[in-house]
DNA sequence: TGATTATTTCGCCGTTATGCGAAATAGAAC
DNA sequence: GTTCTATTTCGCATAACGGCGAAATAATCA
């Protein structure tokens, strides 16, 4: 059963990181980090949301191994772990507009 | 503020998608689409979960887009909406090895 | 029609998620 | 060392989720 267990393993983590992913602030940090890596209070002014709330939505995301942060000076630098995330969003609202289209995405 | 509202409400549609897949019942589920369409029974028996458990795992796929349902005979038959799924769990999966992947994927 | 089979819906209940503000922490500047 | 400043952690209330079994639906078969 050690094949059938690291499925499962394999299928937990990757649920946990969907998980992460299925909420819309959440959300709203990971399309801002697809941009580019951005200090926490960039992401608490635009997410409009309070510090503290912010903050436990990072975790969650770091945990689920999406992002990635980096304390320089006073500040967390906060970036996206998991590129082909982006790639999938465009993926889903072309789905959801009914456009089907091809991309070529880099799996890091 | 009308275009911002759509890429909100597109957003708040991805999330769902997201959270519907979060879930390791329904995750396991999506592989087995992955594979081609089953009945509802096939999944009962190879999830683990009671007929009204798994049912409403179900219904949560189908809310969010991501499986669609046809009725033959007394059967209802399931099916992968959203081909990209399969690709990107790959994607995670790879990643989460510590493998790097290029993958192609059609959104549909 | 009545019985059978496949699936969904409902109501309950314990667990987990999400928001907030207050307090704690950690680094930089004075 | 004290004082800012940026961020995280804590504790709490409310809401949403996830499991179950019982009851409801719907299609087939006798």
């Amino acid at each position: 059963m050690a094949s059938s267990n690291s499925i499962t393993h394999l299928r937990r983590k990757r649920a946990e990181t969907f998980k992460a992913l299925g909420h819309p602030a959440r959300l709203q940090i990971v399309d801002m980090l697809v941009r580019g890596e951005h200090c926490v209070c960039d992401l608490v002014d635009e997410v409009g949301l309070g510090w503290s709330t912010v903050s436990r939505h990072l975790s969650v995301l770091k945990a689920a191994g999406v992002v990635e942060d980096e304390k320089r000076g006073l500040q967390v630098f906060y970036r996206l772990a998991l590129p082909c995330v982006g790639t999938f969003s465009a993926c889903l609202d072309a789905a959801r507009r009914g456009e089907k289209v091809e991309v070529r995405a880099c799996c890091a």
